[in-house]
DNA sequence: CCCTGATTCGC
DNA sequence: GCGAATCAGG
């Protein structure tokens, strides 16, 4: 894979949207992140408005002789909009690292398949009852600190601080943790001879 | 251990 | 120019 201009536009805009270089690598396909960050810094664009995580290991330089600087460009194209999107659903979400995504060019976006899972299985109470000792065990992520092996399980309200992700690892190419998975992809068949317990 | 970006340097 | 290896930090 080679840096054509389309690449090169994409990889502009996810990292102006503050996509990290692995998200941004996986998403483009054919390429690593170290190759996103090095293009990232031939192209010019290294710090965004927020570095969470990265420190100049090179010693700073004195600045003694400081030519003025002010050839930079400012490429005022895209007015960044940039609203603070409320992930405000009750229900999990698949990627909710993605969801910030102004509309784009046809990218392939490879999600996950998540396919109805058809085996007949039903809730075991203990997968339920796994789920409170898993929320206790929560990470307690928030959006941004989710990534592809974290569970993204929501859990709280959203419309209050009482709201993380689970957090826990997960499986490759499942969205949550086991505890999480067992309960997001139920069949649709419920239990329907049920009637000593069910009141 | 997971992740992040930064830098170096051989290609 | 490119990106793997490495570094440095959270």
């Amino acid at each position: 894979m080679s840096w054509t201009d389309e690449r090169v536009e994409i990889l502009k805009q996810m990292w102006a949207e503050g996509k990290s270089a692995s998200v941004i690598a996986k998403e483009l396909g054919g390429v690593t992140r170290n190759a996103v960050i090095g293009k990232v810094h031939r192209l010019g664009l290294s710090n965004r408005t927020a570095a969470p995580a990265a420190a100049p290991k090179t010693a700073p330089e004195p600045e003694a002789k400081a030519p003025p600087p002010p050839p930079r460009e400012p490429e005022a194209k895209k007015p960044e909009p940039a609203p603070a999107p409320q992930a405000a659903a009750p229900k999990p979400v698949e990627k909710p690292a993605n969801l910030p995504i102004p509309p784009r060019k046809p990218i392939i976006t490879a999600g996950q398949p998540l396919p109805p899972q058809p085996s007949a299985n039903e809730i075991s109470a203990e997968a339920l009852a796994n789920l409170a000792e898993v929320e206790k065990r929560a990470r307690k992520l928030t959006l941004m600190q989710l990534t592809e092996r974290t569970c993204k399980w929501p859990i709280g309200d959203p419309a209050t601080e009482e709201f993380w992700f689970c957090g826990l690892p997960c499986q490759p190419g499942k969205p949550y943790c086991e505890a999480h998975t067992a309960v997001a992809f139920q069949p649709m068949s419920s239990r329907r001879d049920r009637r000593s317990s069910s009141r």
